[in-house]
DNA sequence: CTTCAAATAT
DNA sequence: TATATTTGAA
């Protein structure tokens, strides 16, 4: 019920109505095609975003729920909001031409306004240039997804004073967790604490799925280790007003997840690796699951194989026969929403494309892993903070199918010589006899792309660090012997006895 | 200017 | 509660 409001069904009478309210009509699920084909969104006008760059495909790239939002929520007596104000990239600023109107739109809670001494600030009239180091407020024309969620509360909730009560919360909150931090414990009083010169805090920027992705590709750009504020900023442009500040937060953020994703999909990749010894070696004997088949790896935060990214858009596909699904894209850029009534995490979209506009894709695009782990990796990778979420072009597409062979997943028998993904790979190093050390026990990890130096440690971390990790359901992993032997007869030398019982005590241990 | 982490908002 | 974003300091 819920959800529909954020998906494909806009109610016209949203439209005829004009009310910036959500109207959640519950149409019958066989609606939804009727409803898309009753909207035609290339009539609208793609807010914000420049078609300067022939790399964006503005009609596809767009969202419609997000257009849909713009008059779903914009007050009726608002009118300029969709004005093509994207079409003037050239003035290097018109980030001030949407302050009003995003405010209006803005309905659940990214805006604190209402206050009469705010709006003056956040039209900065005489402003003709905006200079990044002003950090003016940012706001973007992004109604997002989420707003659509928003009922009948919405309107009380875009009313929040400047002094809100939070200062004063924060107030206890702060003090008790400064305690033991040198930092903040001589700041500003809780009273001006989140507020700027002027005594009000910054609208939150919106990093909606667009930004994020010019973003990511500005990222991209520079290379992992030089993508620093600044030139990020450089690269994306000041159309989207934002500032520095910004984008060091969101590269924290950033960085940040993508750490932990690296983590995750080494450990992924680590037990996959294993499996695959471990079902080569000889596969169960006496600890072997009962139902027939190969020991799947259990993954922690992974769906169960055959349920990933497909079995979505199948699912999604099924229910719209002869339409893709409707919408391909979370609502939120780092594809976990927070609203309850989000719908659950569309596919399509996320699905490793390399944008057409990315001249030479990289290098892995042309050699795509086999193993199914990639596509776990690249899921889940989209998901959030990979390089690839949010391509654009291809918003409603159906997801570009892997090849057969690739398709097969856990649940298929490892073949002898499958491997993880590329940057996963582990390197076994002939000569010396593998478990050496308990530090690396003659695993490595070859990344390829652009390695971060915080990707390396997590992956390496986490994979030799926590190797118990994902050790749920009581399964073992392959006993040292059968993955020795396994490795013997790919013609790595078995290690000696004292060796592998020293590096199994030392894992067992670390 | 960048990065880090607390504070704050949602 | 968890997550996202801002803020301020190092």
């Amino acid at each position: 019920m819920l959800e529909v409001a954020t998906l494909p069904s806009p109610n016209p009478a949203v439209f005829s109505l004009g009310d910036h309210h959500h109207v959640d009509v519950g149409f019958p699920e066989g609606e939804d095609d009727f409803l898309l084909d009753y909207i035609d969104f290339s009539t609208c006008d793609v807010p914000f975003f420049h078609v300067d760059d022939g790399d964006i495909l503005p009609d596809l790239e767009v969202d419609p729920t997000e257009l849909l939002a713009e008059f779903a929520d914009e007050p009726a007596t608002t009118t300029t909001v969709l004005r093509p104000a994207a079409a003037e990239p050239a003035s290097t600023d018109g980030c001030g031409d949407h302050h009003g109107v995003v405010d209006e739109a803005k309905t659940t809670a990214s805006v604190e306004m209402e206050s009469p001494a705010k709006m003056d600030m956040e039209l900065p009239e005489g402003k003709g240039e905006t200079k990044e180091s002003e950090e003016e407020d940012v706001k973007h024309s992004n109604t997002d997804n989420k707003n659509n969620n928003v009922a009948a509360d919405e309107v009380g909730s875009a009313v929040t004073t400047d002094d809100s009560s939070a200062a004063v919360g924060s107030d206890a909150k702060s003090s008790a967790s400064a305690e033991g931090h040198s930092k903040r414990t001589s700041s500003k009083p809780a009273s001006a604490s989140g507020k700027n010169s002027h005594g009000r805090r910054k609208v939150k920027v919106d990093w909606t799925p667009e930004l994020h992705r010019r973003f990511v590709q500005a990222v991209e750009q520079l290379g992992l280790d030089k993508a620093v504020p600044s030139r990020i900023l450089e690269l994306m442009g000041n159309e989207y007003c934002l500032t520095r500040h910004n984008i060091a937060s969101h590269l924290q953020k950033y960085r940040s997840h993508r750490k932990h994703l690296m983590a995750r999909e080494a450990e992924a990749a680590s037990w996959t690796q294993k499996r695959q010894m471990y079902a080569a070696a000889g596969g169960p004997r006496k600890d072997a699951p009962a139902a027939g088949g190969p020991w799947v790896v259990p993954t922690i935060g992974f769906p169960p194989p055959g349920t990933i990214p497909h079995a979505h858009a199948a699912a999604a596909m099924a229910h719209h026969p002869g339409h893709p699904p409707p919408f391909c894209r979370p609502l939120h850029v780092w594809g976990h929403p927070t609203g309850v009534d989000a719908p659950p995490p569309p596919v399509a979209s996320m699905l490793p494309v390399w944008p057409r506009h990315l001249a030479p894709p990289p290098a892995w695009a042309h050699q795509p892993p086999v193993d199914p782990a990639y596509w776990h990796q690249q899921y889940n990778a989209a998901r959030k903070w990979g390089p690839q979420a949010m391509t654009q072009g291809t918003p409603c597409a159906p997801p570009p199918m892997p090849p057969a062979a690739m398709l097969q997943r856990f649940a298929a028998p490892p073949m002898a010589g499958m491997m993880p993904h590329p940057m996963y790979r582990p390197i076994l190093s002939p000569p010396a006899p593998a478990p050496q050390s308990n530090k690396v026990s003659g695993l490595q990890l070859q990344l390829d792309a652009h390695p971060s130096k915080e990707s390396i440690d997590a992956a390496i971390g986490d994979v030799l660090v926590k190797p118990w990790l994902p050790l749920p359901l009581g399964l073992k992993p392959p006993s040292l012997d059968s993955v020795m032997s396994e490795l013997h007869k790919q013609g790595i030398p078995k290690i000696p006895p004292a060796a592998a019982a020293k590096a199994s005590g030392a894992a067992a241990s670390s």
